[in-house]
DNA sequence: AACTATACGGAACGCGCGTTCCGTTTGTCA
DNA sequence: TGACAAACGGAACGCGCGTTCCGTATAGTT
């Protein structure tokens, strides 16, 4: 075992702002026009150059996929904690909502989950993946508890949620009408007489 | 009344064979790519340079428009024929998988349901309005007919349906799938005892 | 067959955007 | 304060795609 070569080179100080800024200005960006915006948008927010962007983050994938991944990260930890929720079938739709919440307002996020034309899938697809089990989680513990019809798979579900969510985000529509359609899809996989939770 | 100026310029034969060329390939295309798909594949497909194209079609736009507006035409028409059904229930819900099916075969259409970053919308405004009415009678006739819930609005519907669609083609998911999936979208939105047809 | 309006093909242009390059500035350390 | 590596800014490049331009081919007419 050897010291770790940790720190050898110092970063200077502008530098390290800078990155922050950048990080910031394209979480804004990204949040409110999704993928599709030009870097040259995010340098100009950030009050920095394209260079220095792109010294930072040598691919917009790359910086796509900071701001993405921390969010994913959010949302598999929750996937998380509703695993253990005592009601499987409230824990799978109030799940969907928060997701549905998020997603809207993160115009990024969707554009993660499949809709962009961007094949940087792969770079999150670890992640993705992660996610997709989690919810499939989520699903079959609601549907072993007779809240949830059996005959729905993962992929269908998320399909559902997310085009769902795109399409409100591009007609306009409210967040309001947003989770108010998630709401309709969820009562659409309810099992009809539920009276488990 | 005088008497119609019609056919006063001869079209050249060739010219009609390649408008009609011209309008199968993009028909062909944008099933299966989407409007996104460059002009220079129409016209490959059409065995044409684009010059020939855009002498047809002065704009991509319009070509797009030709096609998709007999879609909707199509669209439309069983719109109106549903709109006299016995069980309006039922004839929301089978409009509305029968639109699916139709989007899912035909990539430019749910393009032209406003997700294509395009802003052709103001071409199809008319018919895209037009459609949206009918479907709204489908709707409020559903409601009286106590078939579907009242909270519902036709916005919120088409972006259920059409999102739906858009996510199912983009995840790679079969036509079943995404006939499931509004299959769920329609038990969403049916109210809970319903006895009602 | 000759002639001409019409139509054709595809090279070329403009523009947007991701990415690179390089001359200039600046933080850090002695 | 002087020197130098590190970082910066933004002009420039490459590429894809919509659109235009113009020299060439051809259908229709005489």
């Amino acid at each position: 075992m050897t010291t770790e070569p940790v720190e050898v080179r110092h970063k200077r100080a502008d530098a390290v702002r800078n990155r922050e800024r950048i990080l910031e200005a394209a979480e804004a960006v990204f949040s409110t026009e999704g993928v599709s915006v030009p870097i040259d948008r995010v340098a100009e927010r950030a009050g920095v150059g394209v260079g220095t962007v792109y010294r930072h983050f040598p691919t917009k994938e790359d910086l796509f996929e900071a701001i993405v991944m921390t969010r994913l990260e959010g949302l598999l930890a929750l996937a998380g904690a509703e695993a253990s929720a005592e009601f499987p079938g409230t824990a799978l739709f109030s799940y969907l909502q928060e997701f549905a919440r998020q997603a809207s307002a993160k115009h990024d996020l969707f554009d993660a989950m499949g809709a962009a034309g961007i094949d940087f899938k792969t770079r999150c697809a670890e992640k993705l993946d992660e996610m997709k089990a989690r919810i499939g989680l989520l699903l079959t513990r609601a549907q072993v508890a007779g809240a949830v019809r059996r005959d729905t798979s993962v992929d269908e579900l998320i399909g559902l949620v997310v085009g769902t969510c795109q399409a409100a985000a591009h007609a306009g529509l409210n967040d309001d009408a947003c989770q108010r359609m998630v709401g309709i899809v969820c009562d659409g996989i309810r099992v009809p007489a539920a009276t488990a939770r």
